[in-house]
DNA sequence: CTATCATTCAAGTAAATCCTTGAATGAGTC
DNA sequence: GACTCATTCAAGGATTTACTTGAATGATAG
């Protein structure tokens, strides 16, 4: 929280730079990755993240003092969630002038994502279209507790790790699109390059859940 | 720039946060918003900042290394400029997020900006139409030198300054539009208020040149 | 009301960031 | 080449930030 200045100007200015500062740790992009897939305890994020309990419950601070998150209290737990929409976009925002801008970058998503996983990726456009002819199935391969907790309308959900057991429940013939937690999570590329080996024909989703949700566009919660 | 790990995810969340952390400052973030208007060497924003050249110097740095600005050399003079319009999306996502969220900026915003300036801001879309229309004078207030580098199609330049003296230019019956740097930039208030104690019958643009510019729409230099 | 569990707080150390100062570099000019 | 100007670099001290540890708080269950 910036101190009060003499000028409005650079009041809001400290605002922003206290914003700016809250998203300028690995760990709090982490979590706010995880809280924008749906709300959580302190303790399932810091597991989540590889964070001590302490360690998260100060980033967290850190975040909802800068307005990324809000707490409410269940029982004996402290749930945070994510603020609003906008924060999802602030992140989409930063990921663009990164992947615009840092040559490093473009070469580790270039190596990455475009090796691992040749293909065009489908925009939510494409997959809205190809979702009203009903020509793919959609396939979730988070864990169950953020399917449950929001999913794309009609997906099915197999976690990446049950993959190779659940293999029955998904067609050959037709095209699947799997997504995940967003664009630079790489649940969906192993699933794409997985199933792949094994014959479907698939594709992946640019971008994630929460990306989705605060395009505006439906999801399902169960 | 962070150091490379052993995973995609971290590398990649590492060049968000030193992206973040580029903007988590008062003075970048300030150097930012003059360079938003133009180009510009080093030793001017220094003085349009209030800062010494060398710490201005260090500051256009970082931002040249996470990537929000590129300069060159032109003689003995470095200029630097804003490598993309994905900064200035992501300054208004950072603008966002902290109007959305902290109360306190909240405070400021509606304090300052609607108290004294008592109407309803112009957007962008509404000022498209009126100017299609025909119907408002479009009034900009930067500094010269900005509006020379670049400013929004027939707007008339009278900087702040010297707008007791320019008064004669200005239309008493037709409703002028006012617009500066950007929506946390007072230069167009200032003159709102200004010209309404004068009779005049005036509105300020919600936001400034470099968000109509990243926005695609059409400008002027001369 | 005691025990337990989840979270937050407080203190201390290590590391990073910021600004100043003065010197070094690079690019023109005389 | 010597001189000037604009910018960058390098070193120092002050401040802020991050993570760990252990203790304190709040809420529930018995």
């Amino acid at each position: 929280m910036p101190r009060k200045s003499t000028t409005v100007k650079a009041d809001l200015f400290g605002y922003l730079a206290s914003a700016a500062r809250a998203v300028a740790h690995e760990h709090r992009l982490e979590l706010l990755e995880h809280l924008a897939q749906g709300e959580r305890s302190v303790e399932t994020l810091a597991e989540k993240c590889h964070l001590t309990v302490a360690n998260a419950s100060q980033h967290l601070q850190v975040l909802r003092k800068s307005g990324f998150v809000l707490s409410r209290r269940d029982g004996k737990k402290a749930i945070y969630r994510v603020s609003d929409d906008s924060v999802v976009h602030l992140l989409a925002a930063l990921r663009s002038v990164v992947e615009r801008n840092i040559a490093e970058a473009q070469d580790v998503v270039a190596g990455y994502f475009q090796r691992r996983d040749d293909m065009e990726p489908v925009s939510r456009k494409e997959l809205l279209q190809r979702l009203k002819e009903k020509s793919v199935t959609l396939l979730d391969v988070r864990p169950e507790d953020e399917f449950a907790a929001g999913h794309l309308p009609g997906a099915v959900n197999i976690p990446l790790a049950q993959l190779n057991r659940k293999l029955a429940s998904l067609p050959r013939n037709r095209e699947i699109i799997a997504y995940c937690r967003g664009p630079y999570c790489v649940l969906s590329v192993e699933a794409v390059v997985a199933l792949r080996q094994r014959g479907y024909k698939v594709r992946r989703l640019e971008d994630g859940y929460p990306e989705w949700k605060a395009a505006g566009l439906a999801v399902e919660a169960n």
